[in-house]
DNA sequence: CAGATGATTCCATCATTCTGGAAATATGGA
DNA sequence: TCCATATTTCCAGAATGATGGAATCATCTG
């Protein structure tokens, strides 16, 4: 994962609007939700809804498909591992027995992508 | 862990100054790096170094102690642990199988914390 | 096509955040 | 005490982000 994604997904989550939004998404998982419901759920002015969706969306944190009228909006899952992935990624020069006293283990080496991180 | 801890959290992530001071902190483990090595090594102006590990502080995402004149800062691991288990919590209605395709079970399940959000 | 519904774009306003020089504070050594 | 080192606080200018009303666009139904 770049940096510069690994920002722009941060920046988007680091706003409680669309930290509510992005986990709504989440809890629904891949089917996802339209933005109306979303918005009524969280009661949000529609063009502020949109405006953080598209914030979401833009960071690839979310992704949307149109169904009739209604445009619908579902997590992504591999941005979602990706991020929590780089956010971990190297702790304790690669010994997290030294962070394990402290944390699980899956949160210290999360991310088997090919192979890469992989310890456990 | 609550809402308005996550968005101070996520904030102080959301900036790449920021965010490379935490991963190399991450990095390093428990023992840290005193400032002014950071500064170093990421070739930051002191005040500039200051203000943004003051950020990740206030977040609750590095710690400092004291030792002879310099100040040593080191992540929180326990922070970073809670972080990502507030991402992912309650992933697909708690049938984390439904984004097993898509993500390590891991990511989606992480935080064993007094079996709250256990699955595994 | 006309009307209704669902969602987005435009835009001005308001608010927050980042940056780094200069000055201040804390600690240790001669 | 005086000086050097390590870091922080102060501050003001520059940049970026959030909000929501009005207008606009897209789709479906009759």
């Amino acid at each position: 994962m770049e940096k510069s994604f690994a920002v722009a997904a941060l920046s988007a989550l680091a706003q409680e609007t669309r930290l509510e939004v992005f986990r709504l998404l989440v809890e629904q998982g891949p089917d996802g939700l339209p933005a109306g419901v979303i918005g009524e759920r969280l009661k949000l002015p529609a063009p502020t809804l949109s405006f953080h969706l598209n914030q979401l969306r833009h960071a690839g944190l979310i992704g949307s498909r149109r169904e009739s009228r209604s445009i619908i909006y579902a997590a992504n899952f591999n941005a979602m591992t990706a991020l929590v992935g780089y956010l971990t990624e190297n702790c304790c020069r690669g010994q997290p027995e030294r962070c394990l006293p402290m944390v699980n283990p899956a949160a210290c080496v999360p991310v088997k992508r090919n192979g890469k991180h992989a310890r456990a």
